[in-house]
DNA sequence: ATTAATCTGAAACGATTGTTTTATATACTA
DNA sequence: TAGTATATAAAACAATCGTTTCAGATTAAT
């Protein structure tokens, strides 16, 4: 008995993500977010509710997002070690080749301790990406692929934690070689 | 022929540097800092300038703070090697026992793209960690205190990019466990 | 003590913030 | 086709933003 939603929600929740990315939380209006969007506040509103509610779904989507791509790239996989090399070179060209630098990370240090909403999201993606990747090093430590000492949850915390730390890199420095000398040694370390 | 300045000008830096770093730059408003600081808007405009001259004042600050006390350290130095460890496990101890994060971890993912000066500012900062930490390491392969295949720049990048990650991680997961076993297989990779 | 300079405090500035209202357009049901 | 429920657009909302104004307090030299 009424009208319908005009707007395209999955778009406008890209397109907000795509303000965040830029601007981050608090550096984003509502303006800004509505006029990236093409909706009207009102619509924005009735729908999603308000900033902070359309920042959860920004940041639920962008979870998601890596989780897809990650059980996506996961199916193809050969060895595991192939496989963890594979993360790493994904990581590289992200940090590369896209123009936005990680929103989980830029999030994490914006809101952490001030938004527990969203940093319980932020801490569930981290575990995904912790689980996937612990698996793998399990395996490859088991298939005898990497020798080590130490064991898969250090190994995997340590390579995330690399990872941040490219991402500030290159900010900084926006040097490429940099970022790849890095992944080629990581290689060797978790290789050799 | 004039009043005197009455607030302490290096104190009220340092409390509004706190609620930079509590708040972010987009999140810190005038109020707030004002506030903080203990003195009215109008001398913090006759004496600092506006909020990004401010900023950026509170940057300064926190960047020559770091090259100060690295200083310090660099001249109860036994060993390159023992530096580069006591470098570490200093780092462990602001990321488990300061309250707050790293400022200019915070600050680099937040205003990336947007702020040029305060930009510039960061990565002076990072060149001189880089430039410090890469005299120890260069230092410690001629003494042969490690030994590696890889350059010493590659391994001062890695090193740096690491402390970032630790931050990330102790935000997120608040697990000092995590931290210390990634310090500990760093020394060992770095030593060994 | 007077003068001149400038710092301080409180109030106010216009602009922008996130959000809500109101009037109108639209679409489904009966 | 009439009725009604809801989406939309534009405008307005109070609150807060960063910043400025201005009157009065304080200082140091004359």
């Amino acid at each position: 008995m009424a009208r319908n939603v005009e707007f395209d929600e999955e778009r406008a929740i890209q397109k907000a993500m795509e303000v965040f990315w830029k601007k981050g939380y608090n550096g984003a209006s509502m303006r800004d977010l509505t006029e990236a969007m093409q909706i009207n506040s009102s619509s924005l509103y009735n729908t999603i509710g308000d900033k902070h509610q359309l920042f959860v779904r920004c940041i639920t989507n962008y979870v998601h997002g890596r989780i897809k791509e990650a059980s996506a790239h996961s199916s193809k996989i050969k060895s595991p070690l192939k496989a963890i090399i594979g993360m790493i070179n994904d990581c590289v060209n992200t940090i590369l080749y896209s123009d936005n630098h990680c929103l989980a990370i830029k999030t994490t240090f914006e809101l952490a301790g001030t938004d527990p909403d969203v940093m319980a999201l932020l801490k569930q993606d981290s575990n995904f990406t912790h689980g996937f990747l612990l698996n793998l090093i399990q395996k490859a430590i088991d298939q005898k692929e990497i020798n080590s000492e130490t064991d898969a949850e250090t190994i995997t915390n340590f390579i995330i934690s690399i990872f941040t730390g490219w991402h500030e890199s290159y900010i900084i420095h926006k040097d490429p070689i940099r970022i790849k000398k890095m992944a080629k040694y990581l290689i060797s370390q978790i290789s050799g």
